[in-house]
Order: C-alpha cells, then sequence, then structure tokens
RNA sequence: GGGCGGUUAGCUCAGUGGUUAGAGCGCUUCCUUCACAAGGAAGAGACCACAGGUUCAAAUCCUGUACCGCCCACCA
C-alpha cells in the first residue's frame, strides 16, 4: 500500500541505478539513430542552473525520441579546461605555499592529473541526480589519448594547409595567468576612468598635436601618430615629425582609414607593441615593436621606468607631463576595460610569439552551413550573434603559455632562435640554421576551445562510434555560439566534410528572479542539488522546462519547483485512487459519457504535446499535460468516478497508463516508479510511446 | 554608434489581427471520514510601458519615445 505523500528521495537514487545497464547504446530497442551532443562540463566544475536546464531540456527530448524507437546516441564527456584547471591547481599549491614554477612543468601536470583523478568525475556524478539518460559506459576526455591524438592531427592538417603560422604581434596577454588569451576570452566591463589630452610638439616648431589616450603609460611604446585620411583637420600634418615627450623619439604623422576622428581630437598614438588596433597599423606602415610592457604589466627597456607596475608607470608619466605643461586636459568618461574571462584580472596587450590559424576559408565554410541551411540555429535570432562574429573575425590565436594542455606539436631548435619543425615526433632533420638536431618540444598548449572544437568527431575513438557523425543535436547555452559552436562547425566542415550537428538549440540563460546573473561569488547562485535535496528532480525538471521560454533569459522562480513537487504528488495521488478504485468498479462495455469525454481529451493532448515536443516547446508541452492531468481527468473525471456511475473502469486504466508514459520524458523517475507500482514489469523508460486510444 | 530581445495581474510568464486578455504562485471566502490540505469549490486582482498611426476590429501590425538586458563596432 502507497503511502499518502510522494517522497522522491526514497525513489530517485535506486530507480537510476535500474536504467543504468539501458543507457548503453547498444542495449536500446531502436533501429534508427538519433544522435546528441552533449557540452561537457568543465573538469574544475560543479553543477549549475545552466548545466541543470540545458541537460534536462535535451533529456526530454532524447526520452520523447527513445520512446518513438530510436536507439539513442548521447555521449557524456569533460573538458580539461586549460586555463580553469590550472588555476584550480595553482590555488590549492598557493596554500602550501608553492607556486607552479616550484614543482616545474611535468611534476605540475602530474599534479593536475591527480586533481582530475580525485575531483574530476564529480560534476557528472551531479549529471546523473538530474535523472539524465546519456551512454555512461563511454565518459570522454579532452585529455584521452586518442582525443589528444586528433588535436595534434587537426593542427598538422592546418598547417600542411598553409593555414597555420606563427608571428609576433600583439595580442590579448593575462598576466595573472600568464597566458595569451583569443578575442573571444576576453570580457569588457564599463568603466569609469578618465581620458588623458597629451601635447606631442612637433619637430622644429613651436606647434603642437594632442592625442587623447585612456592609457598614458603606453606612450612609451610610440611609434608614430596617426590621422584619418578624410579628416581635414589635420592635412597639413601629413608627413611631418613629432617628438614623443619624455622619451624624446621622433614620430612620423602617418594617415590610416581606420582611425576615427570622432574620438578625442582625432589624433591617434600608434603603439604597435600595445594596442591591437595599432598593431595592424603598424604592420601597414611598417612601424617598429616597442615593446615597454612585460608579462608581468611592469614597464621594461626604458631608463627610469624600469621595473614600474602599469599604473604607477601611469602616475608618474602624468606627473611628468604636468610639469612640462603637456597635459592639456583629463576628462572623465565612460569606457569597456578588457579583463580575463578566467580570473577577471586587467588585460594587457603585448606582444608575443604565437601560433594562429587563419581564419578567412573556415569562417566562409562556417558562414555557408548555416546560410544554406545545412545546420539550423534556433531560435533564428540567434544567427545573427554568429554571423557578426564572423563577419568582423580575426585569426585565431592557438598557443597558450599556459601548462595544462594539449602540447602543440611543434619543435624549436636549441641553438636558433625561431628555427621550429610541425611535427608530432622528434624530428630527425637538421635544423636548417645551425645544421644540428637539436630539438625540443615547445611547453605551449592549446586553446581550450581548439580542442573543443573538434568534439562532435574526436569523441568517436571506436569504428561503430565513427559512424556517429554528424550528430542531429546540441543544446547551448547564447554565450557560447562563437567559442564553441561555430568553430564545431568550421572544423567539422574541414575534417570531417560535413557539419557536426543539423540543429543547434540556443536555451535562456537562467537568471535570479530579480534579474541578475546566477554566480556563486555574487551569492547569487541557486545550487540545482539543493533543490533536487528540497523537491527532487522530478520537481527541478518540471519547475525549469514550465519556466523554459524562447527568450534570451529565464528568471529563476522557486515556486514553480514546488510546484512541480504538488504536481508529482498530484499524479501520486491519482494513481493511489486508480489502485485503489480500479478492482471495486464494475465491468461493463460501451462508454459512459465522461469516458467519452476524457478519452477525447486525451487524444488531443497526446497530439499537442508530440508536436510541441517536435518543435522544441517543452514547457508548452507540459502545461498541455499538466492542464490535461490535473483539471480534466483529477477534477472532473476522477471525481466523476466517486459518483454511482456507469464509467468504464478500463478506460480509467488506459488514462493512467498512458498518461504515465507521456509523463516520462517530463518526470521520469515518479512516473518509471509508479509503472511499477501498477503491475509493469517492464521499465517505462523502453516503454513505447502510446497511440491515440 | 549599429543591431537584437523584453516591458501584460503583487511575483514569474502565456497570449503571434477577431467574443467578457489567460496560467502557476500569492491573496480573500468557504469545504477536512471516503486518492491527494502538497487537496477541492468560489472569488478579487490588468486603462496589456508611453505617444501617435493602419484597420470594421490592435496586447498582437507600423512609426517614434523611455527604461531593462544582450550582441557587434576603428571602445586609442
Amino acid at each position: 500500500m502507497l503511502k499518502t505523500t510522494y517522497n522522491p528521495k526514497e525513489v530517485e537514487e535506486k530507480i537510476y541505478k535500474k536504467w543504468l545497464p539501458y543507457l548503453k547504446v547498444e542495449k536500446q530497442k531502436g533501429k534508427e539513430y538519433f544522435i546528441a551532443l552533449m557540452a561537457p562540463p568543465n573538469v574544475t566544475g560543479s553543477l549549475h542552473m545552466g548545466h541543470a536546464l540545458q541537460n534536462i531540456l535535451l533529456d526530454i527530448l532524447l526520452r520523447y525520441k527513445r520512446m518513438i524507437g530510436y536507439k539513442i546516441v548521447w555521449l557524456p564527456g569533460l573538458d580539461h579546461a586549460g586555463i580553469a584547471t590550472q588555476n584550480v591547481v595553482e590555488k590549492e599549491l598557493k596554500k602550501e605555499g608553492l607556486t607552479r614554477f616550484d614543482l616545474g612543468r611535468e611534476k605540475f601536470i602530474k599534479r593536475v592529473w591527480q586533481w582530475k583523478e580525485k575531483y574530476g568525475g564529480i560534476i557528472l556524478e551531479q549529471f546523473k541526480r538530474l535523472g539524465i539518460s546519456p551512454d555512461w559506459t563511454r565518459i570522454k576526455f579532452t585529455m584521452d589519448k586518442k582525443y589528444v591524438d586528433w588535436v595534434e592531427k587537426a593542427f598538422i592538417e592546418y598547417y600542411k594547409k598553409g593555414w597555420v603560422y606563427r608571428d609576433y604581434r600583439a595580442i590579448n596577454y593575462c598576466p595573472r595567468c600568464r597566458t595569451s588569451l583569443s578575442d573571444l576570452e576576453i570580457e569588457y566591463e564599463q568603466k569609469e576612468c578618465y581620458l588623458y589630452y597629451i601635447k606631442y610638439p612637433l619637430k622644429d616648431t613651436k606647434e603642437y598635436l594632442i592625442v587623447a589616450t585612456t592609457r598614458p603609460e603606453t606612450m612609451l611604446g610610440d611609434s608614430a601618430l596617426a590621422v584619418n585620411p578624410n579628416d581635414q583637420r589635420y592635412q597639413k600634418y601629413w608627413g611631418q615629425i613629432a617628438i614623443l615627450p619624455i622619451v624624446n623619439r621622433e614620430l612620423l604623422i602617418i594617415t590610416d582609414q581606420r582611425v576615427n576622428p570622432k574620438f578625442g581630437t582625432g589624433v591617434l598614438k600608434v603603439t604597435p607593441a600595445h594596442s591591437i588596433l595599432d598593431y595592424e597599423i603598424g604592420k601597414r606602415h611598417n612601424l617598429e615593436i616597442i615593446k615597454v610592457i612585460d608579462e608581468n604589466a611592469k614597464i621594461i627597456n626604458v631608463k627610469d621606468f624600469e621595473g614600474l607596475d602599469y599604473l604607477s608607470a601611469r602616475e608618474k608619466i602624468l606627473n611628468i607631463l604636468k610639469e612640462k605643461s603637456l597635459l592639456e586636459k583629463e576628462e572623465k568618461i565612460i569606457h569597456n576595460v578588457p579583463y580575463c574571462y578566467r580570473c577577471h584580472t586587467e588585460i594587457q596587450v603585448i606582444p608575443s610569439q604565437e601560433w594562429f590559424l587563419k581564419m578567412s576559408e573556415l569562417a566562409k565554410y562556417a558562414k555557408q552551413a548555416v546560410k544554406k541551411k545545412s545546420v539550423y540555429i534556433f531560435p533564428k535570432r540567434f544567427k545573427k550573434i554568429y554571423f557578426d562574429w564572423l563577419k568582423n573575425i580575426r585569426d585565431w590565436c592557438l598557443s597558450r603559455k599556459i601548462w595544462w594542455g594539449q602540447q602543440l606539436p611543434v619543435w624549436y631548435c636549441k641553438n636558433c632562435e625561431n628555427s621550429y619543425v610541425v611535427s608530432r615526433k622528434a624530428p630527425k632533420q637538421k635544423c636548417k640554421k645551425c645544421k644540428k638536431i637539436k630539438w625540443y618540444r615547445t611547453e605551449e598548449v592549446f586553446d581550450t576551445w581548439f580542442s573543443s572544437a573538434l568534439w562532435p568527431f574526436a569523441i568517436l575513438y571506436t569504428k561503430k562510434e565513427k559512424e556517429w557523425y554528424p550528430a542531429d543535436v546540441v543544446f547551448t547555452a547564447r554565450d557560447i555560439i562563437n567559442l564553441w559552436i561555430a568553430r564545431m562547425i568550421f572544423s567539422g566542415i574541414f575534417f570531417m566534410k560535413k557539419p557536426p550537428f543539423k540543429l543547434v538549440y540556443v536555451h535562456p540563460t537562467v537568471l535570479t528572479k530579480e534579474g541578475k546573473r546566477m554566480s556563486k561569488s555574487l551569492g547569487t547562485g541557486i545550487d540545482p542539488l539543493d533543490l533536487i535535496e528540497k523537491y527532487g528532480a522530478d520537481a527541478l525538471r518540471f519547475g525549469l522546462t514550465w519556466q523554459t521560454t524562447f527568450l534570451q533569459d529565464l528568471r529563476f522562480d522557486e515556486t514553480n519547483i514546488e510546484n512541480g513537487l504538488k504536481f508529482a504528488n498530484k499524479v501520486y495521488n491519482a494513481v493511489r485512487f486508480y489502485l485503489i478504485r480500479y478492482p471495486q468498479m464494475k465491468k461493463r462495455d460501451g462508454f459512459s459519457t465522461q469516458d467519452k469525454k476524457i478519452i477525447k481529451a486525451f487524444n488531443a493532448t497526446l497530439k499537442s504535446m508530440k508536436k510541441n515536443i517536435e518543435s522544441l516547446r517543452f514547457s508548452e508541452a507540459l502545461k498541455k499535460f499538466y492542464k490535461f492531468f490535473w483539471h480534466q481527468f483529477c477534477d472532473i473525471y476522477i471525481e466523476s468516478c466517486k459518483e454511482k456511475t456507469n464509467n468504464n473502469p478500463e478506460v480509467l486504466k488506459m488514462v493512467i497508463v498512458n498518461s504515465l508514459k507521456i509523463l516520462h520524458p517530463f518526470m521520469p523517475f515518479l512516473t518509471e516508479y509508479l509503472w511499477k507500482e501498477i503491475g509493469c514489469k517492464n521499465l517505462l523508460m523502453l516503454e513505447e510511446w502510446p497511440q491515440e486510444i
């Protein structure tokens, strides 16, 4: 006899164990495959609301697809998350008073692996509590031997194609993580700061030009001044020489299209070493790259400033300029300051030798795929984010100066600078410069996202698995559309000749009820595991699905989760009613008016749910069921069974049985549990989706 | 600066040209032997952000404004 109240805690763990053996791809009955990609969580991560939403929604679709007869391929995995993981382990070392440099590269990497073995699987265990149904016998990791092989192979293929090159140029650098970063790995934050107007005297005259800058300390590395060629005001200065204050370097006044005449005075100080734009201008005009800020964000190569932190140097420069009356004015402005997306340290732009991937052709592939609809992005307005990025794309800085990651298959000569060989094995050839064979493998590793970009095919290790390309769907958060999705698309087309998936579903971002970002550090995060403890996984699934829309954000409201538990209890008690009353009801042929009404309502619900799930309107599907079950079935039909009735008990039974089936993708634990309680032997998970009754 | 979302009940949201604008939570009143008080019945609560326009008819279409969020840009 069932108790009067449903207690998810007592059933969820046991049920999950029953499912486990049947989650393996081979154990599923379907004929055709339906293939989904899991966004592999960071190995350092812990389950958050975004993971929960994404995987729950995908699980609903996949459980439905399984029931309508597909074999589901959904492979779980972990991303080694280079910088993030390295930071975590470095923090741990710090507690022991050590830095990674005290250990050295090899020992440090060993330490990261130890960390991974100990904590790395936690997030996937947490995923299981959501009740999701991937094949857990196939957990993939971006540092698996076979995966690393693919990463190296990919780099070499691009290199052979001539798209990988090494260059000394201005790049984004995080002084805390001590590595280069791509444009997508920096975040801008609006900050109030000062725009300083500095006078640059012209050579042999008393005239001067005024330059506006927010970063006066970079002037130490100026190698020219530039104005827009269409800017009438400055035409007479073209080709003249200005004198860089403090340093007294001569600066040629050049013209370049990319100078914005509307910013400041319309005169730009060109610092090719410490600004990406200036680097590009510098390259066009063959300007010298003068590095004055180093990897520690300290000044180098300038007398009297050597070793000063960039902020102290700024202060010192401003003081000198004021003394010499070269500071015209300072103006308060709001502007965007770049920060590291991993540790939130202010980014420095510094020149460095890095490896780049030419993006022009790859970007074309990516554009074509979506334009020609071999990949659908849904909702379609998110295509804009994708195309915007591809339109203005810069070459991708692939190398990172950290230690945790896949090492570049690149070998440098011990004797000669800038002599290298791209190869997976130690090269046997002689160095062209010194004619010796003294190669060492670079310590540089790949951008984490370079390896993530290969995910859809690099996880397919065996001959059989290799058939699982391309996938049907991937569910994603909108903030990684470019970081991950776009890069998977062009990588897939380049290496596999086909896009890696057909459909990209962009789900909303989970915010707090007040519309704030959920963040641990701000204390605004809500832990899905706490909600599971409190209400059960099905309630969490119900609540999140209930709230899901096609908008960009979802303001999380716990009352929906609470309501999920109430609904679970309602279903539970309806089943209790059936178990108690069905044996007492009189068998009969034919149907009462109420019978006919509820059959009609069930069939309409079934039809609507199918339509809504297939068009990814999960919330709509769930609401339809909720309304049917609670307000039509419980409030009216079941009530009518209590009165003197000629309802046919088989109708009661059919509605109960089929309702459990169609609710299953949404609330799998509850329904699987009740399925057994009503006497069904097989797993509900493996049942077929019902036809109209 | 350009673009994309959003603004509907106290809260979170549906509603995509056609009767008196809906749901869940919250609120009010009533109802506990007989599946469930995590329940049932009844009810209050919305000039649909603002200003114009198109239409027989507008929350819905168009134009503009305000505020919130996001993306992009040569953010020096």
